[in-house]
RNA sequence: GGGCCGGUAGCUCAGUUGGUUAGAGCACACCCUUGAUAAGGGUGGGGUCGAUAGUUCGAGUCUAUCUCGGCCCA
């Protein structure tokens, strides 16, 4: 028999999908076509959806994290434009900050060149081609990856425009007044007299001096407590002048005792947590004393201490404050804190209202805010609080510790905390805190557990520090009096400065010009100009400003930020806040944020693991799609697992995709109509092809329910179930049958076939914003004629009520449990190596009353594809299905290949011709 | 060290207010097919739900502790 009389599948969708080569070819054909510009065009009018794009950093290659983040904006972005909205994407950077910088001095020190040298200005016109010269890196990229923006229009974090607007911003706070000067400690080195990043600092053996010093408590409310004397230890006695309270912790266990040994302490009650007791002892050499009470660290809420140099005028009150970084691991269990001189020390006193002052000046030496100190330096301090202290009887005991220490990686010298000047924005002062609490109510979260992790974070953190002693980034706009030392606040000024900025960028600030900022109204030898540059967390979190804002084809509030959890800590936030000072609500009406991408064992990836795995790797491998599906596929929710194996499923899961999607056009001989699901006569089809419309209806809801709450990892394993469950194995099988073998313009198989269209059609547009490719490489060989279309250019489907239809549904369960059956019964047959295909069986099946009675109306031998099936009623009452399997006796149609007694009718001759 | 989040089959994921024998797809094994063919179909095996203790008539689900992992902070 020839195989022309069967209507075989014929496409020339490849089964081989040859991803890595055939991806590049289409995102030239979306850059020829124009596709972005296109979709604007199209969707004109339309409500916008924006997702405004956190700005990666532009340093270095792009890693899974990246890649994972672009491709859900897009398949996000992609949904909501298939959903009928104007869904725009700008892609930005952010461009400013110290990793740039440093790059440009090691380029510095490898050619011998000493970064204090070359002006300011050049050096930053260095930093700033360094930064685009990764955002065109990057660019390509994310293109790669399949991801549609805007990318001729994009933003940057240094671009004129946004440096002049981030001027404008923080001149709102500087109006307002709630940007403030402070002071705030860093590692400074008082040989250099210069703060240093961490990066900078050597950390090596130092011998420092340690005391013992105690500090009488005042007021508590704790008989036990009162006449005692809190023990504090350090190893920098130079910092007690500067001291302003205590930290203990309120899960340790403390220990009051009587001391008995002669001297100073004589008949002093002292406290010391309980686990350090036995180590203080020995150290500060007590031999006899009476152990007295036990006390919980929760007694210490509410106690003032004096100062031990109380006496010589340091007569203010030291509060003990509850602080969970103080640990029994060394010391007495209790914790000397002088904000100026440590972070823990500045982040416990500001978090309770103790602001740090000016301690300490360039050189080293204290300053006027510390009595009887003032002109010392701290390095030969030491023993002169020693000495203090002894006097005062305070000092319990001193001694000497090695240890490791922070210096410089320059000059070597030790480096001490110092609080700097700094500028900070308040988080009270204008009730930032309280509107930014506000905005995080009314934003929707996803997952909703970002909103508590936000919250949390608002709820507790300081005021923000905005400055930096460093040279690549946004000028602080600020001049301040030499008369009064007070701020200039002048909107002219303000405006001033942006409109040159706007015009010259801000790397001018640096040329030494005052008098041009500063226009007519003012005389620059009345004015210092401040050098510090604005934190890079300001200029991300002013995006919405100079972005959302600014331009013509976005939004603000934003409808959606999508970001890295980490983000919690980093844009979300800084974004709030910035916002929130100068607009009183959020940029942005949601917030999606994802897990972090770990192998496949749940680990963090690292060099050293030798687990880490590249978006490129993956590209060249597997192609861009497979990335996708692996995005689609995971729960963003919580921290992403990928490896070879993970992938390798993803990718065998993509097979079956393409061989339905082949299946489709082979069928359809690689056409596709443009249908309108509406006027479908849904009464004349068969009930099969009925039951498939429904299901199509209700893949749709859930699909759309999904996709409303971002549940993309739904979306696709529902797709994907789809393909297997009810087109594969079920609907395709079944109607093989049809489509090959029945008359070619029947009405049966057209109907098939216009099922097939419909299918196709659903397919590639709910596949489109996930497999970006495949569906444009399909789209494209069924559109031949019009080269400038796009599948990313079409709308979801609306599906009609009428397709809806449950109790059809209730049936085809009964239906199908039959067909299980029948499968059931077969295989036990082709075990027994009777017969191999279902084709040699003939099956009769007994059934229940109920069941036959529905049953009755169907061709087993169609849905279970045998030769034969002839149904029994057992007239019983409760349900029961039974299904005989037999081998088919007779001949084998050479068309349909089923095997009749009495010949088929489908290899009549009339027939025959009428298939060709 | 602190805060937050998480651990369900080899993998990716479901699992309602606690309620039958914990589900799906993939992978795997075996069989069939050779007219979706580097495809397709069928059948089947596989889980002490991270561990322990508790509350309860009943726990994957609630509570506590521990453990492993992740993010942030220190």
């Amino acid at each position: 028999m020839s195989k022309s009389s069967v209507n075989l599948p014929k496409t020339s969708f490849s089964m081989r999908a040859n991803l890595p080569l055939k991806e590049p070819d289409l995102i030239d054909y979306w850059n020829k076509i124009s596709l972005y510009k296109k979709l604007r065009d199209n969707s004109k009018g339309n409500e916008k959806f924006v997702l405004h794009d956190g700005p990666p950093y532009a340093n270095g290659n792009i890693h899974m994290g990246t890649a994972l983040n672009k491709i859900l904006k897009d398949i996000v972005t992609k949904f909501h434009q298939m959903n009928g909205k104007d869904s725009v994407y700008v892609p930005g950077w952010d461009c400013h900050g110290l990793p740039i910088e440093w790059k440009i001095e090691e380029q510095y020190k490898k050619n011998k060149k000493n970064k204090n040298d070359v002006p300011i200005v050049e050096f930053r016109k260095e930093c700033r081609d360094f930064a685009n010269k990764w955002i065109d890196v990057h660019k390509k990229q994310f293109q790669r990856l399949g991801v549609i923006g805007d990318w001729k229009d994009y933003y940057s974090t240094m671009s004129f425009k946004a440096e002049a607007q981030i001027v404008r911003e923080l001149a709102k706070f500087l109006k307002e007044g709630s940007l403030y000067k402070g002071y705030k400690p860093v590692l400074w080195s008082t040989v250099e007299k210069t703060a240093l990043a961490d990066a900078e600092v050597e950390y090596m053996d130092h011998i420092s001096d340690t005391i013992y010093t105690s500090f009488p408590i005042n007021k508590t409310s704790n008989k036990s407590l009162e006449g005692c004397e809190i023990i504090i230890w350090t190893t920098t006695p130079w910092t007690i002048p500067a001291n302003k309270a205590l930290a203990y912790n309120k899960k340790i266990s403390y220990q009051i005792i009587k001391i008995e040994d002669q001297g100073d302490f004589k008949n002093r009650k002292i406290v010391i947590a309980s686990d350090l007791l036995e180590q203080v002892l020995k150290e500060c050499e007590i031999k006899k004393f009476e152990k007295l009470q036990k006390i919980s660290g929760k007694e210490f809420e509410n106690v003032v201490c004096i100062h031990p140099l109380e006496k010589e005028g340091y007569t203010y009150d030291i509060p003990m404050l509850e602080a969970s970084f103080v640990t029994t691991e060394q010391g007495s269990g209790i914790v000397h804190c002088a904000p100026s001189h440590g972070p823990d020390d500045f982040n416990l006193c500001i978090n309770n209202g103790i602001q740090a002052v000016e301690t300490v000046d360039d050189d080293g030496k204290y300053t006027n805010n510390i009595l009887n100190y003032e002109g010392i330096h701290v390095f030969k301090a030491n023993p002169i609080v020693i000495e203090s202290l002894k006097k005062n009887k305070r000092l319990l005991s001193n001694g000497k510790l090695n240890h490791t220490y922070p210096h410089s990686w320059r000059s070597k010298a030790p480096l001490i905390h110092r609080a700097t000047p700094q500028w900070f924005i308040s988080m009270e002062s204008h009730g930032l805190r309280k509107k930014a609490l506000i905005a995080i109510d009314k934003t929707e979260f996803y997952p909703n557990k970002g909103k508590d992790r936000l919250k949390s974070m608002i709820e507790t953190r300081p005021d923000w520090c905005v400055s930096r002693q460093r040279v690549w980034g946004v000028p602080l706009p600020i001049f301040i009096s030499k008369k009064d030392k007070k701020v200039l606040v002048d909107k002219e000024v303000f405006e001033n400065i942006a409109k040159i900025f706007e015009k010259e960028g801000s790397d001018c600030w640096f040329e030494n010009n005052k008098q041009k900022f500063l226009g007519k109204k003012y005389n620059e030898n009345d004015f210092y100009q401040t050098t510090d540059i604005v934190e890079v967390w300001f200029d991300s979190g002013s995006t919405h400003s100079f972005v959302l804002e600014q331009r013509d084809d976005l939004k603000w509030p934003a409808s959606l930020y999508l970001e890295g959890s980490d983000q919690h800590r980093g844009w979300f936030h800084s974004s709030l806040l910035e916002s929130c000072g100068t607009r009183g609500e959020a940029p942005f009406e949601a917030i999606l944020s994802h897990g972090f991408v770990v192998d496949g064992k749940g680990l963090k990836m690292s060099k050293s693991l030798g687990n880490v795995i590249s978006p490129e790797e993956i590209l060249k491998k597997y192609g861009a799609d497979i990335l996708r599906i692996w995005v689609a596929a995971s729960n963003y929710a919580e921290d992403l697992r990928i490896d070879h194996k993970i992938l390798e499923q993803h990718a065998d899961a993509y097979r079956k995709l393409r061989n339905t999607f082949r299946y489709l056009l082979g069928n359809l001989n690689d056409e596709l109509k443009e249908i309108d699901l509406e006027k479908i006569k849904f009464d004349t089809l068969p009930e099969l092809e009925q039951l498939m419309l429904h299901k199509l209806y209700n893949l749709n809801e859930s699909f759309m329910k999904h996709f409303n709450s971002y549940n993309i990892h739904l979306i696709y394993k529902d797709l994907l179930n789809f393909c297997t469950v009810d087109l594969s194995s079920f609907y395709f099988d079944i109607r093989k049958d049809t489509l090959y073998c029945d008359e070619k313009n029947s009405k049966k198989r057209k109907d098939c076939q216009l099922l097939l269209n419909i299918i196709l059609d659903s397919l590639l547009k709910w596949f489109a914003p996930i497999l970006s490719f495949t569906t444009e490489e399909i789209f494209k060989l069924v559109n031949k004629d019009d080269s400038e279309k796009s599948i990313h250019l079409k709308k979801f489907n609306k599906f009609p009520k009428i397709w809806n239809n449950p109790d059809l549904e209730q049936n085809w369960k009964k239906i199908v449990d039959i067909r299980n059956e029948a499968n059931s019964s077969i295989e036990a047959m082709r075990a027994e190596k009777i017969i191999g295909s279902s084709l040699e069986a003939n099956i009769e099946i007994e059934l229940d009353e109920e069941t036959y009675n529905l049953g009755k109306n169907y061709d087993f031998s169609e849905i279970c594809i045998t030769s034969s099936a002839k149904i029994v009623n057992t007239k019983k009452k409760e349900i029961s299905i039974k299904v005989n399997t037999v081998k088919a006796e007779g001949q084998k149609c050479p068309v349909c290949w089923k095997i009749n007694k009495n010949g088929c009718e489908r290899n009549s001759c009339s027939n025959k011709n009428k298939s060709v």
